[in-house]
DNA sequence: CCGCAAGGTCGAAACGTTTCGATAGGAGTA
DNA sequence: TACTCCTATCGAAACGTTTCGACCTTGCGG
């Protein structure tokens, strides 16, 4: 690999005037800086970057930390980051946040290859960042809010809570009654926010929010339809389900359907994420949608204007909005129905 | 942020035997080891990576180059790089591949940011693959076999002509008669080879594969409804459609729908990939699954070896299977059936 | 008591850049 | 002619490591 030197041999000037031909071209000569391009072409140079990191003391490089990688959820997410990225001359790179592994989160984020980071990843502890973080490494985090925030621990979120509402207020529009919570893990900040907006809007309404049972799963679709299962299971027979995100709602249907249950007709469903298999299970599920697109592309912005010094802005928080689809029913179940079954 | 050097003038001992302590640890006093650690530990010293990787000329990382990030389909494919990678003590970042934008591909492979590369994207041109890689850069392609192989560009590929061949197979042992196959871009390689072992599987069956309709989409669930309009409009009706992808498959399904044609019913439809959606569409996609999971793993494995110098090694082509699901129908239609309607 | 090996430590060079301050030459001005 | 001021170029230092060869103790065997 050619190097600085080799190409300011072959062109007859110094190291120090083959840098600048490429980074400060006014002030080369003319002359000189098109026979050191003409050169440099011939002998295939590129610089190395990491010398120039080193130098320059930064990367320009930021990095995305995933919990995984699945679905286009994360893509959409990716996509708004890179796009805001390119504005500002950063390259993204992609990584799944792996707290133990050797050669992951640490060697990135420790070790100085990145100027930023962007995560998402509830498995990362707030410490953690809070230690790595600093001025030469800001962090925007985009699954947690009150607890971690800092100069260089930013926030960026959707409206968890605000999407919980709607959800709710669309349920009781339709005039159901008997609601039941599928909510993610306890220590989900998002899931306890989902709730919270849900009750919000029974509480409103002068419904029995109190007595709503409220069952906790894993946030997959297995953990979904064993809640599901649990719920069904004392004998409670809801008419709408609020699951607290998708995946769950859909392992929700899988059970209603194992206990003979029919949605929309028996009981509505209605999840959180609007992922891509939303549209897709049958009947397609009603859901909040969170827009991943523009999460990532402010987390960006957040996080080039912090690198560039600009601290204490207000938090982001993006809304969600109701997306319509046939888990729940036009036409809702008649007020009055006895809830529970005699199982 | 703490320097070997701060270390080094702390603990009363000089930037090499700091260096030491961490790297040869035998080489160094036990007592002397101690003292390093305890004063490395108090500044929070870690080493800069940069700086390492400069001197010692290589990152200990690779990276994978995907088209773009959507699906579990990929997810598991980086599950596999990840957990081979692990074992090698090596990183992994993931960026999608876009050629021409500034902070991408070229910033990573070309300015030694890697020791080697995975690709997936049929965009980056053989040609480009060609000139990054080297002995300092190796590249595992994932995409395309014959055109490109070389010491340092290395092919590992699914079994795409084989995989055609059983959804042939399968269709013709249904007793299905009148085919239609809906390929992808005419330049991919992979959906060639599909249709390669599909039409092997008919001429095989003494079947008229000559005469098999072949449209081609562009491998999005968009792309495969619009092909299977363009079929459908030619009066054409065929017993089962191949689809070269399952988003083309998922696409071809409503547009039967469209078209008022039951799946399996009047028309069966298998897909190739087997990604996640196709359990849920109804109804349940049939296909061929792709182990992404252990392409994965071989690319990285082969890359490892081909890194340590291990060159020449054969080429590795992982088999499919398939994965029969409700788009194919249990009792297939009966032969002889008019093809044509009256359209 | 001397010489030598082994163990422990160190200084310096190197990795490939960027950039600061200096220098040389030439043009313009007085 | 002598002075100043640009412009183009250069040399050297710096970024933070790793590692090679050298050096200095010690302890031991002869």
């Amino acid at each position: 690999m050619a190097t600085v030197r080799d190409v300011a041999e072959a062109a007859k000037v110094s190291v120090s005037t083959v840098s600048l031909a490429f980074n400060q071209p006014s002030r080369v000569a003319e002359a000189t800086r098109l026979r050191i391009l003409a050169v440099a072409g011939e002998l295939q140079y590129r610089p190395h970057g990491i010398a120039r990191d080193l130098r320059i003391r930064h990367t320009n490089t930021i990095a995305v930390l995933l919990h995984n990688l699945s679905g286009p959820f994360y893509s959409e997410l990716i996509r708004g980051v890179e796009d805001e990225a390119d504005r500002s001359g950063l390259t993204t790179i992609v990584s799944r946040a792996t707290p133990n592994r050797p050669g992951g989160t640490i060697r990135l984020l420790h070790e100085g290859r990145v100027d930023g980071a962007i995560v998402l990843d509830p498995l990362i502890s707030a410490d953690s960042l809070r230690q790595y973080a600093g001025p030469r490494l800001p962090i925007v985090v985009l699954d947690r809010t009150i607890s971690v925030a800092s100069d260089y621990v930013i926030p960026v979120v959707a409206d968890h809570e605000g999407g919980g509402y709607q959800a709710g207020r669309f349920l009781i529009t339709l005039g159901y009654q008997h609601y039941a919570l599928i909510t993610g893990p306890a220590d989900s900040t998002d899931s306890q926010l989902r709730q919270k907006g849900f009750f919000r809007a029974l509480r409103e309404a002068n419904l029995q929010w109190q007595q709503v049972p409220v069952i906790s799963g894993l946030f997959t679709e297995d953990g979904g339809a064993e809640a599901t299962a649990r719920l069904l299971d004392t004998g409670y027979r809801p008419d709408a389900i609020f699951a607290a995100n998708d995946e769950m709602a859909i392992g929700a249907m899988q059970t209603l359907a194992r206990y003979g249950l029919a949605v929309p007709d028996e009981v509505a469903l209605i999840g959180f994420d609007d992922i891509r298999l939303a549209r897709y299970v049958s009947p397609p599920l009603t859901t909040i949608h969170q827009p991943m697109y523009d999460l990532g592309r402010a987390a960006m912005q957040r996080l080039s204007d912090t690198m560039q010094g600009k601290l204490g802005l207000p938090p982001v928080v993006l809304s969600t909005h109701l997306v319509i689809r046939g888990s729940t029913a036009a036409s809702p179940t008649k007020a009055g129905e006895v809830p529970y079954a005699g199982s």
